[in-house]
DNA sequence: CGTTTTTGACCGGCGC
DNA sequence: GCGCCGGTCAAAAACG
């Protein structure tokens, strides 16, 4: 009787999990579909841009600045191997044109030590670190788009090391490029929820960090919104 | 009065 | 080697 039940019970989980297995499946090919596709856009974006009068504005660009275009989320230079173990992020948040307050809110707490005008954009560019530095590594630079004043671009380098302050008062980004979009991260997720020993308890862990995650929470919150944003964009 | 922001100075990498 | 440029520092100012 009792063993019956447990049985139900064990096939009733199986369904469930293999439900679940299907949602993540789903979501994580969507999610890397709509990135493509963003990034896409962006570089056509970029391109048309360029033509038009940018390579009169910018007689002479950075070779790192050139290879740092919007579809590479980290540099691996050969003079700069420091660089490799830092992540690099970049969110768009689009925000009210009349608000000028250069200001990303992720619920992080973040300190501002300096501000640059940049040569190749007239608005701003504030550097923040982590109300926990030193303990915690992480940078982010925030600059208004130059194409869109209403878009603030935000740079994150690497990650943070201590639990997320707040979960309230989250911009939602609409574009994010982290390590987690490595195409292998959901290839190597399904190859090990495939396997069945260790099936529930990665559920529960891949639940349970993409949950407390803001950058997969970002992550899935940009797929959606720039789906939205790319009927948003000035050219088309 | 402690914390945060502002802002000019400084430093190091890169291109010429 | 020099100058440009982005990033960081740190003293002063502003803020709560």
């Amino acid at each position: 009787m009792q063993r019956e039940t447990l049985d139900e019970e064990l096939i009733r989980m199986r369904e469930e999990n293999k439900k679940l297995v299907t949602m993540l499946t789903n979501l994580c090919e969507n999610y890397n579909s709509l990135q493509t596709h963003l990034i896409e856009l962006l570089q056509k974006y970029s391109t048309h841009n360029e033509e038009d009068n940018s390579n009169l504005l910018l007689p002479r660009k950075r070779k790192a600045e050139e290879e740092c275009c919007v579809n590479n989320f980290e540099e691996a230079s050969p003079k700069r191997p420091r660089e490799i173990t830092t992540n690099v992020s970049t969110v768009c948040v689009k925000t009210n044109r009349s608000d000028q307050t250069s200001v990303v809110k992720d619920g992080y707490n973040w300190r501002k030590y300096g501000q640059k005008v940049t040569r190749d954009n007239p608005y701003p560019r504030a550097y923040y670190k982590c109300s926990f530095a030193p303990t915690c590594p992480v940078k982010k630079k925030v600059q208004r788009s130059i194409e869109d004043p209403s878009i603030l671009v935000a740079v994150y380098e690497g990650e943070h090391n201590h639990p997320h302050p707040s979960q309230t008062e989250i911009t939602v980004p609409l574009v994010n490029q982290d390590v987690t979009t490595d195409p292998t991260f959901s290839n190597k997720f399904m190859e090990d929820i495939d396997t069945n020993s260790l099936q529930q308890h990665l559920v529960q862990q891949m639940a349970s960090s993409l949950t407390s995650s803001p950058t997969f929470t970002a992550a899935v919150a940009a797929a959606i919104s720039g789906k939205i944003f790319e009927y948003d964009l000035p050219f088309k």
